[in-house]
RNA sequence: GGCGGGUUACCCGAGUGGCCAAAGGGGGCUGACUGUAAAUCAGCUGGCAACGCCUACGGGGGUUCGAAUCCCUCACCCGCCA
C-alpha cells in the first residue's frame, strides 16, 4: 500500500514539512492526531480552503485522526497578509462566521469510527487567558528576532503599510493553539497552506520549548494557474463554498472551465480519483482536448463533494440544456424547469422592455450596461440576439408559456419567469 | 507627544482653478476566432425619466461666476523622532 506521504506527494500537496523522515515514520507506524485551522475572515470558506480540508480528509482516510479548528479567537485578530492591515470584525460577526464555517467543514470529514474527526475552537482557551498570563507564560518563549524574521512580518514592516502589534502577535496565538491541542489531544501534526509555514513553526517551536517534544508541520503549496492569474477567482469574485454566495451552477461552471494545462493537477488536489483514473483522464486531455472529459469529471466530483450528488446532477443537466446547441423550444417542460431552477430569475410579462428585464435579472449591472450589451450584440433572448434597446418581451418568447432565457455573452444567464399566467 | 507625507473610479496611478465622468496602465465586459478554452485583434467600461440631469476625487465647511485642484477643519493611514 502506498504511504500517505507518497500519495500526497504524487498529488502535489506537499510544499514543506518539518523532519520528513520522522513524520513518515510516525504516519506509517500508527494513528497520528493532526489539526488544521480555519480563520473566520468571511461568512464562508472558499475553494482555496478546500485544499486543506481535503488534505485532512486524505490523512483521515489513511487512518489518522483529524481535528478541524475554527479560529474564533484568531479570527478576531487576523493574520498579517501582504495586502495590508486587516479591518477588525465585530465579535458577534466573527462568532456567526465560526458557526457557518463549522457547518461547511462537517460534511467533508468523517465524525464516526476509530479515526473520528472532531471540531475545536481556539476561543475556548484563548478568551479566558489574561494579558499577564499571556505575556509571562507564552510571550517569554518568543524571541523578537525570530518573530520579526517571519517572511510576512518582515515584508510588512518594510512596506508602506507597516504592521500593527495586533497582527504581529498573531503568530503567538497560533503557536498557543498547537500547544493547547498537543496537550489536550496529543496532536503531533499541523497542516496548512504554505503561506502558514511561519505560523505552523511558531507552534512547533513553542511545543519544543515548553514540552520538549518534537512535533510536525506540513504545508500544501499554493494552487496556481498555468496562465499566472490567481486561482479561485472568477469575474464575479471568489468561488465560495456557500451556495448562497456562489451558486452550485456557478461553482460547477468554474471547474468546468478549468484550463487544459491545469485540469490534471486539479483532479489530483480536489478529487479522490485514483492514480489510474487520473492518468486516463490526462491522456484524454492530450488526445481530445475539445471533449473536456477531465473538466467534466473534475466539475462533477467537486460539486458533488461540496453541494451533494443531487445538486451536481442538477447543474450538469442545466448546463447541458443551457449550452446545448439544440433549440431551447425543443426541450421538454421538465428539463426546462430543472435548468431554469439553477439560474437567477426575475419576474416579467410580455410587453416589458428587455433592457429592464436584463437589468432586473442581474445579467447586467444596470440599464446602461444592458443598452451597451445590446449595442455590442452580446444580449439574447432564447439564444436570439436582441436587435435594439427598444425591444420588448413577446408572448411568443415564453418557453412553455412561462420562461424566457436571457443571456449576456456566452455564459451569463438568467431567466424571466412569467409565472405561467401570461395575460 | 513633535515633525513630515498621504487619502482620486474595481485596483494602481496622472491631474495644482474652467477644455474633468477625470490621462495612462491593469482588471473586467462584448464581438470575431474557438472547445462555454488559451492566444490574438477590435470596441466598450458611473447612473438615470438621457442632446439634459444626478452622483463621484476621505468627511464637513469656506473662497470663487466656476474647485479633484485654493483655504479652514475633522477623520483615517504611513514614516521619522521622543
Amino acid at each position: 500500500m502506498t504511504h500517505i506521504l507518497d500519495e500526497l506527494q504524487w498529488r502535489g500537496l506537499i510544499a514543506q514539512t518539518t523532519d520528513e523522515a520522522a513524520l513518515r515514520t510516525a504516519l506509517g507506524e500508527g494513528t497520528v492526531a493532526l489539526y488544521c485551522g480555519f480563520d473566520p475572515t468571511a461568512p464562508s470558506l472558499h475553494i482555496g480552503n478546500l485544499v486543506q480540508i481535503l488534505t485532512v480528509r486524505r490523512l483521515q482516510l489513511a487512518g489518522h485522526r483529524p481535528f478541524a479548528l475554527v479560529g474564533g479567537a484568531t479570527g478576531l485578530i487576523g493574520d498579517p497578509k501582504m495586502a495590508g492591515e486587516r479591518t477588525l470584525n465585530a465579535p458577534d460577526v466573527v462568532a456567526g462566521w465560526v458557526e457557518r464555517i463549522r457547518r461547511q467543514i462537517e460534511p467533508l470529514l468523517d465524525f464516526d469510527g476509530p479515526a473520528a474527526a472532531q471540531m475545536t475552537n481556539n476561543l475556548d482557551w484563548t478568551a479566558p487567558m489574561s494579558a499577564i498570563d499571556f505575556l509571562r507564560d507564552v510571550g517569554k518563549h518568543y524571541r523578537l528576532g525570530t518573530m520579526l524574521a517571519k517572511d510576512t512580518v518582515a515584508r510588512r514592516l518594510s512596506s508602506d503599510q507597516g504592521i500593527s502589534f495586533t497582527e504581529f502577535s498573531y503568530q503567538i496565538l497560533q503557536g498557543m493553539d498547537y500547544l493547547e491541542l498537543h496537550r489536550r489531544h496529543g496532536i503531533t501534526l499541523q497542516t496548512g497552506g504554505s503561506d502558514q509555514w511561519g505560523n505552523l513553526l511558531s507552534g512547533v517551536e513553542l511545543i519544543r520549548k515548553v514540552e520538549g517534544r518534537a512535533v510536525h508541520a506540513l504545508t500544501t503549496p499554493l494552487i496556481t494557474k498555468a496562465d499566472g492569474t490567481k486561482f479561485g477567482k472568477t469575474e464575479s469574485g471568489t468561488v465560495w463554498l456557500d451556495p448562497d454566495m456562489t451558486s452550485p451552477y456557478a461553482f460547477y461552471q468554474f471547474w468546468l472551465n478549468a484550463d487544459d494545462a491545469d485540469v490534471v493537477r486539479y483532479l489530483k488536489v480536489f478529487t479522490f480519483r485514483s492514480r489510474e483514473e487520473i492518468d486516463g483522464l490526462e491522456a484524454a486531455v492530450a488526445e481530445r482536448p475539445a471533449a473536456r472529459e477531465a473538466q467534466r469529471v473534475l466539475a462533477h466530483d467537486v460539486t458533488s463533494l461540496v453541494h451533494g450528488v443531487a445538486a451536481a446532477d442538477g447543474v450538469v443537466a442545466a448546463s447541458q440544456a443551457l449550452f446545448g446547441r439544440g433549440d431551447l423550444r425543443a426541450l421538454d417542460p421538465v428539463t426546462t424547469a430543472a435548468a431554469v431552477a439553477e439560474l437567477p430569475s426575475t419576474s416579467g410579462r410580455p410587453g416589458d422592455l428587455l433592457v429592464d428585464l436584463l437589468a432586473a435579472s442581474g445579467v447586467v449591472a444596470s440599464k446602461a450596461a444592458a443598452r451597451r450589451a445590446i449595442a455590442e450584440g452580446g444580449a439574447s433572448v432564447n439564444n436570439v440576439k436582441v436587435p435594439d434597446d427598444a425591444a420588448v418581451l413577446s408572448a411568443d418568447d415564453l418557453l412553455h408559456g412561462r420562461w424566457a432565457l436571457l443571456r449576456r455573452g456566452k455564459r451569463t444567464l438568467a431567466v424571466v419567469d412569467a409565472g405561467g399566467a401570461a395575460p
